[in-house]
Formats: structure tokens, sequence, C-alpha cells
DNA sequence: TAGATTGTTAATCGATTAACAATC
DNA sequence: TAGATTGTTAATCGATTAACAATC
């Protein structure tokens, strides 16, 4: 699609942008400046130039950035307007509550089916969704082709999983496991939220402030 | 305590190298070259011996590093040995998710409350706490010194949260809302976590692979 | 001792910032 | 046109990797 070679710092950046200029968006503004960004960000003129300009220029000398049309053009290059299909792994707490507290759609993603392993689980309704017991799985995406997966479930039952699925041609996982799937795995795209490893960061940044 | 000035990006890896020396730990082993380590990690030899270098000679040439030594060590810079009494703020799905998913203990933390402004939850016991009005945070606050705080609260209510909070003396955050923390106030530490960020990297991801 | 592997310095690479000519 | 602000190149800064002498 887009250039190959765009840094990941940059890729990363980009749904802030997104947020930010949504925000301003339903503020009623129209149109900000790279400088006028930049305060409201806390980043430099000068970064988010370059990073707009991995993409194309998007903005007008003289006049800056139409805010609309940016956020346009930032969440097509996020593809946001090609929803993936996706389906979520593991339905105790986390999963539940990512399920029903995550706006997939609005994030190019849509929310195609849940399971577990837990029969007690099975037929539950979550989000509209039936829950489906885990044995189902390769028929199910057979018949719906996801090509996204989130995990929910421990690390030990992650291996296992994580193969079938990418058989299955699943191509991008949020990992909430400890399971090392980026390590194990080439050519699949890979987010892990590991939040025991952001409360240590926060800890030793607590114990390290000034 | 530790010398300032240590980068961030070598603060962001602690946690991966403290887990990873714990399940070789439990794997039986007692020591491991930063080669060795190096691969199982997928990280350079040398990025591993520059880092752990900031902090310290841990290794001895010829040998490599005591697992169990090198684990502690991080452990304590880290902080996982002084814990932080911490408060949960709103206890929806993804705060009563949190709450029950995650080991605070082990992670330099103790969960001593957690508050929500909706009634119908006040009383309720999660994880041995009783859920408290968020009225009542000031008196519980002043009485308990809490350290850090986890939001799991909608964007539009935790600036006035957080602004209270730092009145209180709570130094770090966990911040699962949208709202900019780190932005707004200085000389906290803010460790943020977007689901929705993560799914539009993922999407560029998937839609950029190979 | 000889072999292995660290701690540490130097070289490279990449990302951020500064500067400014192009241009709306 | 004059002023503003981009797009883009060059300079700086920081992080990663390579190399090797120190040493267990």
């Amino acid at each position: 699609m887009y250039s190959r070679n765009i840094s990941n710092s940059v890729i990363k950046r980009l749904p802030r942008y997104y947020r930010f200029l949504g925000e301003l968006k339903s503020e009623g503004m129209t149109r900000i400046s790279s400088k006028e960004l930049s305060n409201k960000m806390g980043l430099t003129a000068s970064q988010i130039r370059q990073d707009l300009n991995c993409f194309g220029g998007f903005g007008q000398q003289g006049y800056g950035y139409n805010i609309e049309l940016l956020q346009g053009e930032i969440g097509r290059i996020l593809g946001l307007d090609t929803p993936k299909r996706a389906i979520l792994i593991g339905v105790g707490n986390l999963g539940r509550a990512v399920a029903l507290h995550v706006n997939f759609e609005s994030k190019g993603f849509q929310l195609i089916g849940a399971f577990d392993k837990r029969e007690a689980l099975v037929g539950q309704i979550l989000r509209n969704m039936p829950i489906r017991h885990i044995s189902s799985l390769d028929e199910f995406c057979r018949e719906n082709l996801p090509t996204a997966a989130i995990l929910c479930i421990p690390k030990d039952a992650a291996g296992a999983v994580t193969e079938q699925l990418i058989k299955l041609g699943v191509k991008g996982f949020l990992n909430f496991s400890h399971y090392d799937l980026a390590m194990k795995h080439k050519g699949i795209a890979v987010e892990n939220v590991h939040f025991g490893d952001r409360l240590m960061t926060l800890s030793y940044n607590i114990d390290n402030l000034e």
C-alpha cells in the first residue's frame, strides 16, 4: 500500500494525531498549523511535518493543514476505512472488558467472533455475539476468514492457538498474553499489551521522579 | 535512588528482562551469558550488556550472569521490593478486569482501594475490597496516602479526578483514559494504555505486512 | 593456563530538531 | 505583494551495534 520503510516510531504516533485531529474537528476548528498542533500535543512542529511528509504533502504553505482532510488521510493511512475481521480468544474478565470497552469499528476492525474453552460460557451473548467453544475455531475461521485475533488467554494456552490461527490465515494479533508471539512467528503483525510490564515501568518511574 | 538520566528505552526493556529471567529461573537454569539470553529474547548481546551496565556490573567475565541474582537486582531497580499503595478509579468492565486480572503485588504495587461514582456499585466487594463512592476519595487518600492511581474512567471525568489526586499526593498513574495527563501535569509518572491506538497501529501493520 | 564472556569504548545507525528555500 | 507556513535538506542528538582489552 504505502511505501515500505516508514519507521515504527512514526507509525506509533499516527493514532495520536488521528485522535487529536478528531477532537479539534469536533470543537469546530477547520485548520491548524504544525506549530499550533505541536503546542497542543507536546511535540515539535518539525516532527509533525516530518511525520506527515512520510505519506505526502497534506498541508499548504502559508496556511497550514485542513483538519478534516488531514484526519481523513491519516485514517486512510491507518487503514481504518478497510475494516478487518477480528476474533476474540478468551472471554475471561479481561476478554469481556476488551470486547465491551473498545470501539473496534472506529479503529479499523470488526469483531465477528468470541471463543473460550469453558463450556459454561458457551452460548452466552457478548456484544451481540454468542460465545463459541474453542473447538469450533477451525470451522468458524474457514467460513469467516478473520484477519486479526485478540488474545486474552494465559501464556500456556497461547502457543497452540496462535499456531492454529496463523495456519488459518490470521495476520495480526493484539496480544495480552505473555506468550512471545513476535519471537516465534515471522511475517505477522503483533501488538503486545502487557499491563504488568507497564506497572513495573511505572514503579521505577515513581521511585525515580525528579 | 539510581542515577538520573537512564534512558527511557532502557527502562522499558527492564520488565521484559525480569520476566525472562524469572522463567529461566523456574526452568532450573542458574547462569546465562548475554549471548544466550540475546538469542532467547531477540536482542543483541551488546544491548543486553549495555542495558545492565547502566546499573552496575552484575556479570562475571568468562562466566556470564547468575540468573537468580540478576533477576533480583532488576527487581530492586524496578522498585518491586518497595510496594507502592495504589487505588483504582472507575470500576466498569475495564476497571474490574484490571483489578482481577493483574497481579499488583508482584509488580511493585498494593491495591488498597477502588472508587466509582455509581451508587449501585458502592459496597460491592472487588478483590477483597469494598468499592467506595468517589465522594470519599479525599478522606480515604488523606488516611491511606496512596502513591499511584489506575484510571479507568472516561476522558471527561479524568481531568477533575487527576487534579484532585495530584493535590492529595498521588505521584504515578496507569492511565487508560484518553485524557492527556502527561501534557497537563509535570513532575508525575504516567503510563498510558490506549487499546484504541494499539488497534490502529495493528491495522496499519496488517495492511502493510511484508 | 586457556577459553569464555564481561564491561566499556568507539563506530554506526536512526530519529529528532533546526534551518531555510519554495510557495501559497 | 507581504506574511505565514509548508516541504525538505542538513545538523544534531541519542540509541544501537561492533570491537576489544580486561579479567574471571
